[in-house]
DNA sequence: CTATAATGGTTGCAATTGTAACCAATTGCG
DNA sequence: CGCAATTGGTTACAATTGCAACCATTATAG
């Protein structure tokens, strides 16, 4: 029997990447939950209406890849502290249709500069070529994530519903 | 006054990060969360002591970033399933050691083969100099993001107790 | 030596989250 | 048309989680 491979964690991409993303992700949200009493899923629908704004919660889902449920229960926080403001679509009156309100808009101005300073100091350290690796290694990785995970279930799990 | 910066989600690298990582630890649980019953963090403590067994809970925390609460846990569902086993240490009486029990060195080389084949399936499309720039990346920008976090949060929250 | 602080670990409680079920409006198809 | 299937969105309930307080043990300062 030949001996088992060895699992390392810290050469462990799958895990490595989890820890990166949950250090930026927590240090970013220090820069509006307590100043501005902003969880993260509220943030997110912010951020995503301020660069579209008239998405509908679905269209705001699928655009930040967070479950439906959790934009549901953002924007109804959000249209509780008046930072969106929510009218039907004419065409479907299932369809939201939502804006950022004025305090919305000078919310996400108010945010907006601080997050993208905390990019520019993670990426600091990067020279030019790196940070087009970067780029790209993440656009692979994720497009190869997203062809991947159907078939790890399907392979594993071959009895899902 | 200058027009505001933008934010692009797509391109913001936090963001990408977070969708990545997402996807992939829902894809690598799934290699084990159903078959096995196993938890994430679960999984995590089990992974640690599988490589590094005699470690105590918090010893567990810091080498997976976990939480002190969560390993607990953790740790005590592991123990009601005898997947651990646990003593104490001699020289200090609060601190445990813990160790894969037999059935728990089962599961562990059960795991690993699936999580590392998951691995090389995500990097399968990498070449192998992108390999190299993967890793540097991580190292680098995990690097920067915990010299990061404390000033961000020292800055924007001067008043945090 | 003693008082205080710090560390390892657990527990209670509240807040967050995920799943599934659900209602309403729309679409597709026989 | 009319009925099943789909989509947008919300709610109820249970499971997970995070925070703070806590106990026991060990280290440190005076």
């Amino acid at each position: 029997m030949p001996p088992p491979p060895r699992l390392q964690l810290d050469r462990f991409v799958p895990y490595r990447l989890s820890v990166l993303s949950n250090l930026v992700s927590s240090a970013i949200a220090g820069a509006y939950a307590e100043r501005f009493a902003l969880t993260i899923p509220e943030w997110r629908v912010i951020a995503a209406l301020g660069e579209q704004p008239g998405m509908s919660a679905a269209d705001v889902a699928a655009r930040t890849a967070m479950d439906k449920v959790a934009v549901s229960r953002a924007v109804a926080a959000l249209l509780r502290a008046r930072r969106i403001v929510r009218t039907q679509s004419r065409h479907d009156r299932r369809r939201s249709v939502l804006r950022l309100s004025r305090a919305g808009a000078t919310l996400y101005a108010q945010v907006t500069p601080d997050v993208l300073e905390y990019e520019t100091a993670l990426l600091a350290t990067l020279g030019r070529g790196e940070r087009q690796a970067l780029d790209r290694l993440l656009a692979k990785l994720t497009r190869r994530a997203h062809e991947l995970s159907p078939c790890i279930i399907a392979r594993l799990a071959p009895n899902a519903r």
